[in-house]
DNA sequence: AGCCAGGCTACCG
DNA sequence: CGGTAGCATGGC
């Protein structure tokens, strides 16, 4: 059985503390105490749609531009001009339907008050699939579930924990439960150890 | 000058 | 079910 947790501390000890998710443009690290309140919790979902295939680095622009407008708020957000919603996020690319799935979302963070999202409903919403369901159940809302994407895959791959025959028939949801199954359900630990997986996946393509 | 980035939907066989 | 074109910008 590999341990897991061994991995992250190995990987904590190489790149530190990621601060994830990063809020204002602003990470945090060893700090797990965001989001602070519903601001900042929707910024966080905000972010998760607007980084899908995208990087980081424009989805903060867009971020900054949706800020300026006072658009980082969902009553806000759902009646502003469309328009001016794809001009805002225009550097995170795909500024068509993002600005639909953003309108989508809004809506839906409203309707939610104070209630926790149950996964089921953040999938049946159009423009949210499996990953950006569990980034914002895990950074918006603290819950215990672990992120995959593709640097997951990749992190397996060269850790020689899964073979890639076996990788390969693998969903989402088999490697999902392969980390959950074998770690304790810490949300901080999760948030930490997807954060590290990617900066992890990041440094191997500049070697 | 392509290829890639903290994916998802729609549609195909 | 699994596989893939299309979506769009900025960095390298």
């Amino acid at each position: 059985m590999i341990n897991l947790k061994i991995l992250y501390q190995n990987l904590l000890k190489d790149h530190g503390p990621q601060g994830w998710w990063p809020i204002n443009n602003k990470y945090h690290p060893g700090d797990y105490s965001y989001p602070k309140n519903d601001s900042q919790r929707f910024e966080i979902c905000i972010g998760a749609i607007l980084t899908q295939n995208t990087s980081w680095k424009n989805v903060e622009r867009a971020l900054d531009n949706l800020r300026k407008k006072k658009l980082l708020d969902a009553r806000k957000l759902i009646i502003a001009d469309d328009q001016l919603i794809k001009n805002c996020i225009k550097p995170a690319g795909y500024f068509n339907q993002k600005a639909k799935k953003l309108k989508i979302f809004a809506e839906f963070f409203i309707k939610l008050k104070k209630r926790i999202p149950i996964r089921d409903e953040l999938l049946s919403l159009w423009g949210i699939g499996k990953e950006t369901a569990d980034s914002i159940l895990l950074y918006a809302y603290d819950q215990p579930i672990f992120v995959i994407d593709t640097y997951t895959r990749k992190f397996l791959l060269n850790q020689n924990i899964i073979k890639e025959k076996e990788l390969n028939h693998m969903t989402y949801e088999d490697i999902k439960l392969f980390f959950q199954e074998n770690l304790p359900k810490d949300y901080k630990l999760f948030q930490e150890y997807h954060a590290l997986i990617v900066q992890y996946g990041k440094n191997l393509q500049n070697n």
